[in-house]
DNA sequence: TTGTATGCGTTATCAT
DNA sequence: ATGATAACGCATACAA
């Protein structure tokens, strides 16, 4: 059919110029009428709307970008968006600012903070009018990158003593430390964990065991997934763990709920109930967890939540506001079912 | 500490006019050895990266773009970020033409074909050198916007006998009727299907049933989830089929992994054994399909295979290739598990 | 190898 | 209410 065709060259494209022409007026009058309609009159704003039609004029955003110094362009920088809990905040990080007339230049980072000044040079290279980075650790160059770019820098998914500029998370090791908790509430005296290979989730890792190691007498072994976590890594580590250790009325912190599914699927094809044998925390409270069997003991973060207050807090620099707190703490809540 | 702070104006940005100044050049000089070193003599190249240096220079796009007419920015737009079937076609979407140079503007558009003109606009108002899009269903406006864009446009995740310009994807009804074959195969009589609220989920699910009720004397039940795919959602559906039909001994068809996995649950917590009493059969294969007790039979589409392909021919249209066939059928496997 | 002139398609500023 | 003119910061064509 169109076998083997090689395109042909769009229609030039029509510019401002074009429909002044069409409509009887200067290119500078299209420009006003459609920013901004009522300072044109309502004749000419006709034949004006009369020729865009006709042409199917489309502004060029680039070059009112360069006219405007404003690009009407938000980045957003996140290690994994096939990763729910991230892609859960650009969402709504997202929305919030399309709302506003914010278009996201969005790109994948990776785990490795490393990598991440080619990302953060090419997306400062479009100008946008914010910027919006995944975590609280990032190189001294990065930093004064962002600094230099005099555009409101927004870290999520952490909180920090000295943001770049915004901040918007939660407290990790806090995190952590409230499972730790419940779980010594609970009566366990022993623990191990799971842990995915990013900063974050090792973050949250040395906070359960620091505090689940105060009140136990046992150390808490801890099995490193080294990569993205998933369910087959929960397995793994499972079956690690319990290869090396006691673990019989013990309970295993997870540092995603995908961990834990993992975890949960391996203990019962060891013959373990949970949480009889074992007890199982994880952590993201995503949509599975409360449907598992048993129905998943986990930390739950208010991911929508975080992303529309990184947006709320990038419009009121934009829009020259002074925001309340550069850094906004939004906690976490421990959800307890039936696994733990 | 912060508190109350209202961000100062960042320090003006360098240009090239200014590089140059310090290097001793003109403003085409550092140009050229920014974007070709080779073109330019050892010497000046250094004091050129010194001064590149020292001021923290950081190329506008924007004006290169419009200067260029090229805008190495490519669009795509997504139903749903959060759902991994896309989000990992994007991700390899992405990573291929980050290869080449390209930056990512990602929508999310909704499953409503509606709302599509809008971002479509807004997206090519941003010149983009090439367009993906999820689906094959698309407005006349917004075919017409498209065509009279005249940058490649590559519609994902179906295929069309008519497609704007590029296609890549796999037929659904095949895929459906396979699976509907399967089952057939397997000597169930008789059939269900659980179907999430968009247009492709839905034609699958009329492929399947056409295809199973030629082979079966009794309809084929549907539940319509109406919105996205949840656990919830397939939970409650099932629970609305097992209420209103006899269900032994048949096969649940879901129009995703997610549907299926809540189907799993909801059987079970009604005392059903699967596959004795009830089949059930995904779509997606998802990582957890492999997991779950029993493991979900499902269809499996490449991901990350559909997702390179399509910018494999991005590519190739942007550089001029004829591309040898502009619709890709990719396929799909049925992965045959114990769940049917 | 390097520079000059020009244009990309808007918005901003100043007139009228 | 409308228009003329000058940026915006770079790339392209051409000249030296």
């Amino acid at each position: 059919m169109k076998k083997g065709a090689s395109r042909p060259p769009g229609p030039r494209r029509v510019t401002m110029q074009e429909v002044g022409r069409i409509a009887g007026v200067s290119q500078v009058t299209v420009s006003r009428a459609l920013s901004d309609p009522s300072k044109v009159s309502p004749e000419t704003l006709a034949k004006i709307m009369g020729a865009v039609e006709a042409t199917g004029f489309v502004p060029n955003a680039i070059a009112g970008a360069l006219a405007s110094r404003k690009s009407r362009l938000v980045s957003a920088l996140v290690p994994s968006i096939t990763n729910v809990v991230y892609s859960s905040m650009v969402r709504a990080f997202s929305e919030r600012l399309r709302d506003h007339g914010y278009q996201i230049l969005l790109s994948e980072t990776g785990f490795d903070p490393e990598d991440e000044e080619a990302t953060v040079v090419a997306h400062l290279s479009r100008r946008p009018d914010a910027i919006m980075l995944t975590g609280i650790q990032h190189s001294p160059q990065v930093r004064r990158l962002l600094l230099a770019a005099g555009i409101p820098v927004v870290e999520l998914w952490d909180v920090s003593d000295s943001p770049i500029d915004l901040c918007v998370g939660f407290h990790h090791v806090d995190a952590a430390r409230a499972a730790a908790e419940f779980a010594i509430d609970r009566g366990y005296t022993h623990a191990a964990t799971v842990t995915a290979g990013d900063e974050r989730a090792r973050r949250r890792q040395g906070g359960f065991a620091e505090r689940f190691g105060r009140n136990s007498a046992v150390p808490v072994p801890d099995y490193d997934a080294g990569g993205p976590a998933s369910i087959a890594a929960g397995r793994e580590g499972f079956a690690a763990l319990l290869a090396a250790n006691d673990l019989r009325g013990g309970v295993i912190y997870c540092s995603s709920d995908i961990l834990a599914h993992g975890v949960l699927i391996e203990a019962r094809s060891h013959g373990l109930t949970i949480p009889g044998d074992i007890a199982v925390i994880g952590f993201g409270d995503q949509e599975f967890a409360r449907h598992l069997d048993p129905a998943l003991t986990t930390v739950r973060i208010d991911l929508p939540k975080l992303g529309q207050a990184a947006a709320d807090a990038v419009l009121s620099r934009i829009n020259g506001q002074t925001v309340a707190s550069p850094v906004i703490d939004l906690r976490f809540d421990i959800i307890a079912r039936a696994s733990a």
